[in-house]
DNA sequence: GTCGCTATTGAACACGCGATCAACGAGTGA
DNA sequence: TCACTCGTTGATCGCGTGTTCAATAGCGAC
């Protein structure tokens, strides 16, 4: 008579913890999914009440989707960001980078990314927490970068273009994997990636455009969220 | 009396003539609006005719977005490579690719990239186009530096893993414009992205993996399209 | 001028979507 | 033990989706 059948959730629950049940469940569903798969149907299902009750906590499923989506990318981007080893040198630690952010098990992660490029330009909440995160991407690598060139001058490198550069590769590429397409050996291009980006000749590189050191790089940075 | 209003379409067309406006019709709504805008009514109603209709040409939607998929990013492919001249040398012909690709107005073709990357995981039809599309950029990419470097060989550089990282930053670039997350000064950082691709010291590029001329560096080359 | 072929239509089915709202009932304080 | 609060439900609306099919009507052939 399957007593213990079905997940024995009480019946009614206080609003804070119904509320962080149904977001649990909306990001865990965003996870598996992508964010195209957060219905207020397919959230119920997953938290186990009715439709009425995920519309009751979330009336409006778009600002709900850029919710869920910043709650993914900000708890990766805080995982891999902190896994940054300061005892080790500035490839090193960029190399373990990358090859996290591209491994296959995070082709999650990168559904959501993809998937949040083409939703954010209809969907303005979604468009400007993307900014955002971007944002935090771009200036937490800057960051790191120009730490490193303070402890070792010898590097020639620009932090905020470098910054610029690994995040569209890395985007790029954690892109083209979604649909399988990779090359054969992805920890040596890694590695050449990083070169590429890391050694060049500072001949036209700081010569060009001199950009102020500290100054965003943005064409407009992102505003502030509601 | 409204004589000329609407498009005064014969009411009775040759079946292949109905097809190409269909066809023509549904690459136009999916460039203009992206792929999730490929619906049977919308494509119906752009190009004048009954959903029936756009149905009884194109039975199953999934392989018709595909083939709409493929019809407009083959087109660009042939227009931005033909585009390439041999008179000029590499730097300056893959700057202007760079520039062109970068090029606010092709944001519609970058969210048909994107959408594809997406929606290619699960409409396999689209996948396997997708992949097939990229395995000719990359191919011709790599064909052009390997030919400037049959006629400079002074250049120190790997044709296909340049190639694979070209396609890496300008497809995350472009994935980032979609909502307007980009640069300041965009031709500086082409000329900068290029240096990093073009110039790497060949002390770690060429001893690590020495990829076999010629072979295939993808890990799974697109299977053939039915 | 009529016939027959077939391109084209209109209508319908079975879904899935976000959103709304009156009504129910479990838990709590009196 | 009663009554009240409010978390929760069920039902429904209006809309959009892909797909199917009998019925219509335009056009060329005879």
């Amino acid at each position: 008579m399957e007593t213990t059948s079905r997940a024995a959730a009480p019946r009614r629950l206080p609003p804070e913890e119904r509320e962080r049940s149904i977001v649990d469940g909306a990001v865990s569903l965003a996870a598996e999914s992508g964010l195209e798969a957060l219905t207020v149907r397919a959230v119920a299902a997953r938290v186990g009440v009715t439709p009425a009750l995920v519309a009751h906590y979330r009336p409006v499923m778009e600002s709900f989707v850029a919710e869920v989506f910043t709650a993914i990318v900000a708890a990766e981007r805080e995982e891999v960001i902190g896994s940054y080893d300061p005892a080790v040198d500035l490839r090193t630690n960029l190399l373990r980078l990358i090859e996290t952010l591209l491994d296959d098990s995070r082709d999650d992660v990168a559904m959501v990314w993809v998937q949040s490029w083409a939703l954010g330009t209809r969907n303005e909440a979604l468009g400007a927490r993307v900014r955002a995160e971007m944002d935090l991407w771009h200036s937490a690598l800057e960051d790191l970068i120009a730490r490193a060139i303070a402890e070792d001058p010898a590097l020639r490198v620009d932090p905020g273009s470098s910054a610029w550069m690994l995040l569209a590769m890395v985007d790029g590429m954690s892109a083209h994997s979604l649909v399988h397409w990779a090359p054969r050996d992805r920890a040596a291009l890694a590695r050449r990636t990083l070169t590429a980006v890391l050694d060049v000749p500072a001949t036209e590189a700081s010569t060009t455009e001199a950009p102020a050191p500290g100054a965003s790089q943005l064409a407009q940075p992102a505003e502030n969220l509601r």
